[in-house]
DNA sequence: TATATTATGTCAATATAACTTACCAATATA
DNA sequence: TATATTGGTAAGTTATATTGACATAATATA
């Protein structure tokens, strides 16, 4: 803690910097395979969440990523034109829907997936089990306490 | 090394999420400054980089970003208008033109880092100077090799 | 039962931050 | 002089989000 006060305005400039970074390079990994099937960013990261969150609701689905229904909803469109997505309704509230990735679904995440994976996997291979807890343990101290996952 | 083979996709998926948490929450806790002065996170991006990097060029501004110049146009065209940046051609080659923060700029930059740097305290407040150097270890390795700091 | 609230959907208009294509001017360099 | 480099600008487009208004169906509550 007392180290801290070493802890100079350019360094953390530079923090900043580096945590834009290693998002816009790991989000740029994806983008051919993206690209491919016309999608965007922000598809991939309804895809994530689907990926991670099987049946999520579309209440959870936009408290987690901060966007409004009406862009959501453009997103989930899009999602059941391609036929990756599926809908179960909640038995005992009918109001609820749960929103699933089918096969389709689960195999191009896993295509846009593998991607990004390559590039934590680089990241993580030349690092000590400790240096990967400490990394993970700082990044979840930088998020929204409400958001931790 | 051998560590990582218990690295499971549930928990590569985790990191990825975490960074575009971090990344996300870091930006948006500057918003209401931006918004006093009508600014967006592209311009944020802009002053970031001129305060650490006085006197830079369009061009090296350009691959920074990894923008078109016709965006960065846009941004330079509202940063003038409010007045908060000056250039000054370089004396070997006069196309050359560097960019600086001005006393307004420099004021308005440090409104805007203030709050950014309340975030980067609190979660470095509470680890240990080990902690952080893996931290920043692992951070810099999830970026391109061409753009590390 | 009547009313309020919740979960979701949709339309229209707008904003922002980026993009592509194309062209131009000034200057530097081979 | 011919070509390359640095920077500027215009028109049109795309991706992602916004706000506001309104609708519907289901559930909760007075």
């Amino acid at each position: 803690m007392k180290e801290l006060l070493y802890l100079k305005d350019d360094q953390i400039k530079e923090f900043i910097e580096k945590l834009f970074l290693s998002y816009r390079d790991t989000f740029s990994d994806s983008k051919t395979v993206l690209d491919k099937y016309s999608l965007g960013i922000a598809h991939n990261k309804v895809l994530h969440i689907l990926s991670t969150h099987k049946g999520i609701t579309i209440g959870e689905l936009l408290s987690k990523l901060k966007i409004t229904k009406q862009s959501l909803n453009r997103i989930l469109r899009d999602l059941i034109k391609i036929e990756v997505i599926t809908f179960r309704k909640n038995l005992k509230d009918t109001r609820v829907k749960h929103v699933y990735l089918n096969g389709k679904g689960e195999k191009i995440f896993s295509e846009i997936f593998s991607k990004q994976k390559k590039r934590i996997y680089n990241a993580l291979l030349s690092s000590s089990a400790k240096e990967v807890v400490d990394f993970n343990k700082v990044l979840k101290k930088l998020i929204n306490t409400d958001e931790r996952i």
